[in-house]
DNA sequence: GTCTATATTTTGATAGAC
DNA sequence: GTCTATCAAAATATAGAC
């Protein structure tokens, strides 16, 4: 494991400020704060406020297009591929916790690489769409409108950052597995 | 009905100004260009922007507060008072599509009325676990961490005003009954 | 790699005319 | 109820010394 770099502390400590205040609120003297340095010496190691939300956003956003691609050309049932999501999200989650507030919330912010993050996106929803429609036809999973189906499980997963930080004791595979349960089988006895 | 107000107005379109960037990113002139005046004109009907996020997510807030507490005191199961919530969501969120992107994502810049509302959001997630709770004991509910159940489908619902307006033709009804299958019963067949 | 000093723009908000 | 004019503070970012 190589040291972090003076400009991956920068990256770090700023998307935890993100996550406190929003992308917009956090000014470069209070990310200068938290780092015990003067604004100006930021600009050493970073060239602008943007740069540094567009590298927390596309990084996460990168790892879960790639996560999707595993999924999708893997050759398991479609209730097998919802848990591998369901995996690959308590993955990214849970060693992004700070930048995943960025990716959800703040996006809208990015300026040179808000079209690539939006096909990001749109993509990876279109791929998790088509699992659920492939399940449905196969007799898999319940008949319900797949755009239902597919907002309520994403936006639970996407949802994770803000819970995992609040169980210290969190194991994460427990997690995983009380997800599966809830997010497929219901909650009904 | 009455005429709206225009300070009415003004809080409105604030709200989906808010939804769009976020309240930190939306400046008096912004508000201002989208009501068509100057900004120093809002004034004459507002004390300040900070009073503008008040108004809008106290409302909601006590809103659902309200709604809680009815469905505390009913008498139904477990099961339908899960279903009772659920319809409140649909409800409220349906009728303050850009105001609930200000109650989920914008309310730590909240500064006199912080207090107030964490403690809104608290006593209904209290209210919300204790039906789990006695849900698991009475052999309604699968006997799954009752925080995992809650955080799962509370997300879904508070995530509901994204969803909403994307579906120009959603119906209520429906889409509350989708919640009712998906959140309850799972995705499986 | 950090500092001080500073340039430039933008911010929320007020005063007072109409 | 809206305007113009304006303020004081705070924002991002740069220049140049150490």
């Amino acid at each position: 494991m190589k040291p972090e770099t003076r400009q991956q502390e920068i990256i770090r400590v700023a998307a935890k400020l993100f996550k406190e205040k929003g992308y917009s609120a956090v000014t470069m003297r209070d990310l200068a704060t938290a780092m015990d340095i003067k604004a100006a010496s930021l600009y050493n190691h970073i060239n602008s406020k943007q740069d540094i939300l567009e590298s927390i956003i596309i990084s996460i956003a990168e790892q879960f297009t790639e996560g999707m691609s595993s999924v999708r050309e893997s050759n398991a049932t479609c209730i097998e591929k919802l848990k591998e999501i369901i995996a690959l999200h308590v993955e990214v989650s849970s060693t992004n916790i700070y930048g995943m507030a960025a990716l959800n919330h703040d996006w809208m912010h990015l300026e040179a690489r808000l079209n690539y993050y939006k096909k990001l996106r749109s993509d990876y929803e279109n791929d998790f769409r088509n699992i659920l429609i492939e399940g449905i036809k196969a007799g898999e999973i319940s008949d319900i409108k797949p755009d239902v189906m597919m907002f309520s499980i994403l936006t639970t997963l996407r949802s994770l950052y803000l819970w995992i930080p609040k169980k210290e004791d969190v194991n994460l595979q427990e997690l995983s597995s009380n997800l599966n349960e809830i997010l497929i089988k219901g909650v009904i006895k």
